[in-house]
RNA sequence: GCGGAUGUGGUGAAAUUGGUAUACACGCCAGACUUAGGAUCUGGUGCCGCAAGGCGUGGAGGUUCAAGUCCUCUCAUCCGCACCA
C-alpha cells in the first residue's frame, strides 16, 4: 500500500471538478457560512504566502460543508493595476493577454492545491461585466455627492509626461527614467470618504473580537480623530494693508486651547493661500521667496530632518491680549492637516520650541507644574496650573480647556473643532489598466454621466503602451464621443479608477449566481442572505487601505440602498508571514519556495499540512525543509496504516470496557482528537494544535492492534482532517467507508470515563511524585495515598494544608 | 515620540478557566533491518550533577497553597503610524 499522491491527487480533483462538488446552494433557508479570502493579483504564480491564505480558508470551507451548512467559499483575481501594464511595457505584450494568460495558470494552481473554491462564481475585476457593474455604481455615487472632481497635487514625471503613484516615487525620483518628480497640480476624482470618517472611527467598536485589536487600532490611528478649538487671527491692519485687503485673517487649529496666552507666533504651510498671494504680487523679497520654494520642493521625509522657516513682515492680533504676534511660515506646518495654519506656543510644545530657539522667537510660559519650578530649557508639555492667563490664572490646564473653548464661543471668536488625518480617496489613474471612469465632458454640459444602457465604457483593444503618458489619451478615437445629453461632440474621461475600487465590493459581487449574473451585480436578497462574511482571511498589509476602502464602500451601498447592514466582514483573520531563513520571501532574496515545486515532489496534501501545522496562522511561519520532510511522512504513516481498518458503512459500535489499556489510551487520543478539532474550526483556529492532537491519536493507535479500534479511529480522523488533507482523506474514506464518514461526529463521553487516574502529588507547589487513585476515591483516601507516596519529603515536617484539585493534582503544605 | 504585538529546550512550537512546564514535530544520539542508506522501524533527548538533588518559561519584585498564565516595574525584538498643531 504505497502511498501515491500522485495519482490520489488527481483522482479526487477530477472528481470534486465532475461532481461541482463545491457550488453553493440556492436554497436560503439553510444556514450558511461565508468563508472569505482575500483574492489574489494575477501576477503569474501563486506563492507560500497565497498557499497559507487559501489553506487556512479551505480547512474553515470544507470542515462546515461537512457540518451540513451551505458554504460560500469563492475565489476570483484582482487584475487591474500596474504589474500588468508593466509586463507589456517590457515585453511588448497586450496587459489583457498576460493578465488572462496568468489567471488561466493560477486557475490550475488552485485545482492541484485541492482547493474548495466555486467555480460559477469565479471572476476577474478586469471582466467587462465587472467592469459595468463598477461603472454604475461610480454613476450612482457622483450623482449622490459622494465622488467630486478637484485640482490635486500629484507625483508628475516631467520626462514620461505622465503621473505616478506613490510607490512609483524611487527617492524622489521617476522609477523608469529617474528623472527629479515635481509635484503638479492635476484634476482628480475624489471619493468623499471623509464623511464618513466619524462613523469609520465608531463602528470599529462593533468589531472588538471579531477583528485583530491590532488592525482596529491601525484603522483608528489612520482616522486620526482630534478635538481642539478652531478660531480666527485677525490681521493688524498694517499688515491688512501691506495684503492689499485681500485677507482679513486666517484659522488656526489646536488641541490645546489650555496654552491660547502663550501663543508668541503662528506659522503657515508654505503652500498656504496667503503665502502663493504674497509671491504671486511680489510682496517678498526674492530671498525669502527663495527659501519658500525650497521647503516646498523638499520631500517630507527631508522636510522632518531640520525645522526650518522664514519670517513674512506681517503679524496678528492675539484674540485675548491683543498683542501683535508675528507670521511666519514653517517647513513643519502640513498643508493638507487642518487649515494649514497653527498657533505657536514654544513654551508648551516641542516642535514651537524647537523652531522659537533656531529663529530666536519670544517664549512665554503659561502653564507650570504642580509641583517644582517653571521649565526654561524645554518645552513643558504636562497638565499643570495655570499662570500668565488672564482670568483662568490657577485652573488646572486640561479642565482649563473646555471652558476656554466655551469662552472663545461665547464671544464668538471660534468654535469646537474636530480635525481628522483622514483624507478624501483619490480614485484617478491617469494608466491604461484599469476601469475607465464613466464621464464625459461636454462643452455645453460641464461633465456629464454616462448613460446606464451604454455601460460598461470598455478599455480599448489597440491602444499602445508605452509607459509615457496615458494611452487612453493618446488613442486616435477612443476618447471621442457624443454627449449623453445633448449629443454635441464631447470627450470621455481619460482617467482610470485605482484598483482598490474593484476590491472595495468584490465580496459582495460573489454573492451573485449564475440565474442573475449577467443582468445586476447582486441581488438584496442573496446579500443578505450571504453577508457578513463570516470569516475573511488575509494578510495584514492590507490593515488599513483595502480593509477601510471595503468598510467605507459597505456603508456608501447601505447609503444607496443596495443593502442594509453596517460592516462587511464580521470576522477577519490576519495570517502572519511565509518566512525562510528569518526573512519575508522575495525574488530579490532569493529564498523563496515555489509552491508548485513543492507539490511536484511531495503533493498539495503535505504542503497543505506543514503550513497549518508549522505554526498557528496568524504568526510566522518559518519555512523548513525538514519539517515539510516530516509532514510527508506522517501522510505517508497515515495512509498506509489504513490496512488495519475494515471496511463499513457505519461507526463501529465497541463496548470500551472490554478493551486493553492499550486500546482505551487509543480511542481516549481519538476522542480528544475530535474534540479539539471543533473547537479548532469554530473558535481557535490553530490547526497546528489540531494536528498534532490527530499525530498523537495515530501514535497511540499503533500500540495496540484491535481491528475495530483502527477502523473508528480512521472513520473519525479522516473526518477531522479532511479540511487539511482532502485527497489523502478522501482516498481512505473511499476505500474503508464509501465517504460516509465525512459528516458530524459524535463524541462518546463514555471513553474518556476512567477507573484510576494519575494525580500528581506537590509539596509546597513543588510536584515531587504521583499517584493513581480509583476515579470515585474521596479525597481522604486520596490525601493518604499522597501523604505515603510523597512520605520522604514530609519527614519532620508539620502540615499545614492539603489541596486536592479534582483530576489533576494533591498539594500538600509543609513547614519546618 | 505614539500605538500594537511577541519573548518558553538546539529549532518550529504546546499548555482552553491560575493546577503535574516543554505535548506534537524538526534536529541530534543510540540501536534494529540492510550490499548500502539522505529509506523504514525502535528507544533516548530541558539545563547542572556520578548520584541524591538542585535549577528552569527575557529580567526584578508582588499576590496565591499553587504563576508561562494575574499585578507592578524593567529589558529586548518585531510591526504600524509619525513634525497631525
Amino acid at each position: 500500500m504505497d502511498y501515491n499522491f500522485k495519482i490520489i491527487e488527481k483522482t479526487w480533483q477530477d472528481f470534486w471538478a465532475k461532481n461541482d462538488s463545491f457550488e453553493p446552494s440556492e436554497d436560503f433557508t439553510k444556514k450558511k457560512k461565508y468563508i472569505l479570502s482575500m483574492f489574489p493579483f494575477p501576477s503569474g504564480r501563486l506563492h507560500m504566502g497565497h498557499v497559507r491564505n487559501y489553506s487556512i480558508s479551505d480547512a474553515l470551507a470544507r470542515y462546515y460543508r461537512q457540518q451540513n451548512f451551505n458554504v460560500l467559499h469563492p475565489i476570483g483575481f484582482d487584475s487591474f493595476g500596474m504589474p500588468a501594464e508593466n509586463a507589456a511595457i517590457k515585453n511588448n505584450a497586450d496587459p489583457k493577454e498576460w493578465t488572462y494568460n496568468n489567471i488561466d495558470y493560477m486557475r490550475g494552481e488552485f485545482k492541484a492545491l485541492g482547493f474548495s473554491f466555486s467555480k460559477n462564481r469565479e471572476f476577474a475585476t478586469s471582466d467587462e461585466l465587472y467592469t459595468k457593474f463598477e461603472q454604475g455604481f461610480i454613476i450612482d455615487m457622483y450623482e449622490k455627492g459622494l465622488m467630486y472632481s478637484q485640482k490635486g497635487l500629484l507625483n508628475w514625471c516631467p520626462n514620461d509626461q505622465t503621473v505616478l503613484a506613490n510607490e512609483q516615487v524611487i527617492d524622489g525620483c521617476c522609477w523608469r527614467c529617474d528623472t527629479p518628480i515635481v509635484k503638479k497640480d492635476m484634476n482628480q476624482y475624489y471619493f468623499k470618504i471623509s464623511e464618513y470618517s466619524d462613523e469609520l472611527l465608531d463602528s470599529l467598536k462593533n468589531l472588538e473580537g471579531g477583528w485583530p485589536k491590532q488592525v482596529l487600532t491601525m484603522q483608528e490611528n489612520w482616522i486620526g480623530k482630534s478635538n481642539g478649538l478652531a478660531f480666527d487671527l485677525f490681521f493688524g491692519s498694517a499688515s491688512k494693508e501691506k495684503l492689499n485687503n485681500t485677507f482679513d485673517s486666517f484659522d488656526v487649529f489646536t488641541t490645546r486651547p489650555d496654552t491660547i496666552y502663550g501663543v508668541t507666533y503662528t506659522a503657515l504651510a508654505p503652500e498656504h493661500k496667503i503665502v502663493t498671494y504674497m509671491i504671486e504680487n511680489s510682496l517678498l523679497s526674492d530671498e525669502v521667496v527663495a527659501k519658500i520654494d525650497a521647503m516646498k520642493k523638499t520631500s517630507s521625509i527631508d522636510r522632518q530632518k531640520e525645522k526650518s522657516g522664514v519670517a513674512l513682515n506681517i503679524s496678528v492680533i492675539h484674540p485675548l491680549t491683543k498683542k501683535e504676534i508675528p507670521v511666519w511660515v514653517a517647513n513643519f506646518v502640513l498643508m493638507d492637516y487642518g487649515s494649514g495654519a497653527v498657533m505657536a506656543v514654544p513654551a508648551h510644545d516641542e516642535r514651537d520650541f524647537d523652531f522659537a530657539k533656531k529663529y530666536n522667537l519670544n517664549i512665554k510660559s503659561v502653564i507650570k507644574p504642580f509641583a517644582g519650578d517653571v521649565k526654561v530649557d524645554s518645552a513643558f508639555t504636562e497638565v499643570g496650573e495655570l499662570f500668565n492667563s488672564g482670568s483662568f490664572d490657577g485652573q488646572n490646564s486640561q479642565e482649563s480647556q473646555k471652558e476656554i473653548i466655551k469662552y472663545f464661543e461665547d464671544s464668538k471668536m471660534g468654535q469646537k473643532t474636530t480635525n481628522y488625518k483622514l483624507k478624501d480617496w483619490g480614485v484617478s489613474r491617469q494608466r491604461y489598466w484599469g476601469a475607465p471612469i464613466p464621464f464625459v465632458h461636454c462643452d455645453s454640459c460641464g461633465l456629464v454621466m454616462e448613460k446606464k444602457e451604454n455601460l460598461p465604457i470598455a478599455l480599448p483593444k489597440d491602444a499602445e503602451i508605452t509607459g509615457e503618458g496615458n494611452p487612453l489619451e493618446r488613442h486616435p478615437t477612443w476618447k471621442y464621443c457624443k454627449c449623453p445629453k445633448c449629443s454635441k461632440d464631447a470627450t470621455r474621461e481619460t482617467d482610470t479608477m485605482d484598483t482598490f475600487v474593484e476590491s472595495s465590493w468584490y465580496f459582495l459581487r460573489f454573492c451573485a449566481s449564475e440565474s442573475n449574473w449577467k443582468d445586476e451585480a447582486f441581488s438584496k436578497e442573496q446579500i443578505s442572505y450571504w453577508m457578513g462574511v463570516d470569516q475573511y482571511i488575509g494578510g495584514i498589509e492590507h490593515a488599513i487601505l483595502h480593509l477601510l476602502y471595503a468598510r467605507f464602500f459597505t456603508k456608501v451601498f447601505r447609503d444607496l440602498g443596495y443593502l442594509d447592514f453596517d460592516e462587511p466582514f464580521d470576522n477577519l483573520l490576519t495570517q502572519g508571514m511565509v518566512l525562510k531563513d528569518g526573512a519575508k520571501m522575495s525574488k530579490s532574496k532569493g529564498n523563496t519556495v515555489d509552491p508548485d515545486a513543492i507539490i511536484e515532489k511531495y503533493g498539495a496534501d503535505t504542503a497543505r499540512l506543514f503550513i497549518l501545522f508549522a505554526a498557528p496562522p496568524t504568526q510566522e511561519l518559518e519555512w523548513n525543509d525538514n519539517a515539510v520532510e516530516g509532514a510527508y511522512r506522517f501522510i505517508k504513516r497515515f495512509y498506509e496504516r489504513s490496512v488495519n481498518v475494515v471496511k463499513c458503512n457505519t461507526i463501529p459500535k465497541i463496548e470500551h470496557s472490554t478493551l486493553s489499556k492499550e486500546e482505551k489510551f487509543a480511542r481516549v487520543k481519538v476522542y480528544e482528537a475530535l474534540v479539539r478539532a471543533n473547537d479548532v474550526y469554530n473558535e481557535r483556529h490553530t490547526f497546528n494544535t489540531l494536528i498534532a492532537g490527530v499525530m498523537e491519536a495515530l501514535n497511540a493507535l499503533n500500540l495496540q492492534q484491535n481491528s475495530d479500534v483502527w477502523s473508528e479511529a480512521y472513520w473519525i480522523l479522516s473526518s477531522i482532517m479532511e479540511p487539511i488533507i482532502p485527497h489523502v482523506c478522501y482516498e481512505i474514506s473511499s476505500n474503508y467507508f464509501g465517504l460516509a464518514n465525512l459528516k458530524p461526529q459524535v463524541v462518546l463521553d463514555e471513553v474518556f470515563v476512567c477507573d484510576s487516574m494519575m494525580l500528581g502529588v506537590s509539596i509546597n507547589g513543588k510536584r515531587r511524585t504521583e499517584i493513581e487513585v480509583s476515579t470515585d476515591a474521596s479525597n481522604e483516601e486520596i490525601i493518604t495515598l499522597a501523604k505515603e507516596a510523597a512520605s520522604k519529603w514530609l519527614e519532620d515536617k508539620a502540615i499545614v494544608k492539603e489541596i486536592v484539585v479534582p483530576k489533576k493534582l494533591v498539594n500538600i503544605v509543609v513547614k519546618g
